[in-house]
DNA sequence: TTGAAAACCTACCAAATCCGTAGTATAATA
DNA sequence: TATTATACTACGGATTTGGTAGGTTTTCAA
């Protein structure tokens, strides 16, 4: 398993806001209710995507988060590589500290560069609003049946 | 990171298998050796392989390992996918045992799903047999330049 | 000016997984 | 019967995962 609940839940609360937020801010507790996830854990994921403004938030009364750019505008694999730190599929690939002696002539290395380009490319083909357009066009077939 | 040295390293294994078996078995304290890897770790690795039938092993004297097949008759994905147990991206795909009880209208299942399928298709595509040949082709190079 | 609502910050923790090491038992052959 | 090799099983340290818990700060409205 590469993707861990982070950037599972960071997805879902990325999506529930592009669906609730209107024109103000959606506070923390409600997309906690709405999509189960503890509020105490969102609030770990939040800075995460904060640093990377990916959101913006105000404190107090009224106060929320909401999305800094349009759903169409952020790729899966923006928030995805933003909450997981990387997505490479094996520790050869996460950078500097995992230099491997074999790495010049090792078999295998292109073959995890491919498989990472794989993922990479295919989370990057799929923004929020595509994921958002899905949805409704599921939720109109369940009305039509 | 989604495959650890379990699978990375049963990949070297099946390879350098392919490489030097000839007609006969290779010890594990050879593969060992030209891989730089513990072979009491690679002991603990073959089993896997052993009980999917992947290889084929005598005890004693001249004994050791062999492959089953050709090297064209193990995609990559054979090989992963028995080691790691599974290559699921995230834990909702995982099996019975975690359920989610908002699978029915989950709006990310579909891409996690699609995910999983660019994953497979992927290590599906290549063979030990293309492996081999990629590395006899740069080795070719060097000897070139 | 005070209270409530909300985000922010940091410490802690149990369970699981990862990456091996170690030791002993068993089989095959010269 | 000694040697070579696989087979099996237990253990353990380090890291990651998936949270819980509690207090602090900011903002706004009554």
């Amino acid at each position: 398993m590469m993707i861990s609940t982070r950037g599972r839940y960071a997805l879902r609360m990325m999506l529930d806001l592009a669906e609730y937020q209107g024109n103000g801010y959606v506070p923390l507790k409600d997309v906690a209710r709405r999509q189960e996830i503890s509020k105490k854990y969102l609030e770990q994921i939040i800075p995460i995507l904060n640093r990377a403004e990916l959101l913006q938030t105000t404190r107090g009364y009224q106060g929320g988060y909401r999305l800094t750019r349009a759903p169409k505008d952020y790729t899966l694999g923006d928030i995805l590589r933003t909450t997981e730190g990387t997505l490479a599929p094996v520790a050869c690939l996460e950078g500097e500290q995992n230099l491997c002696t074999r790495r010049a002539d090792c078999a295998t290395l292109p073959i995890w560069e491919g498989l990472d380009k794989v993922i990479n490319d295919y989370l990057d083909s799929v923004t929020l609003q595509n994921v958002l357009d899905q949805q409704l066009s599921r939720r109109g077939d369940d009305y039509v049946i």
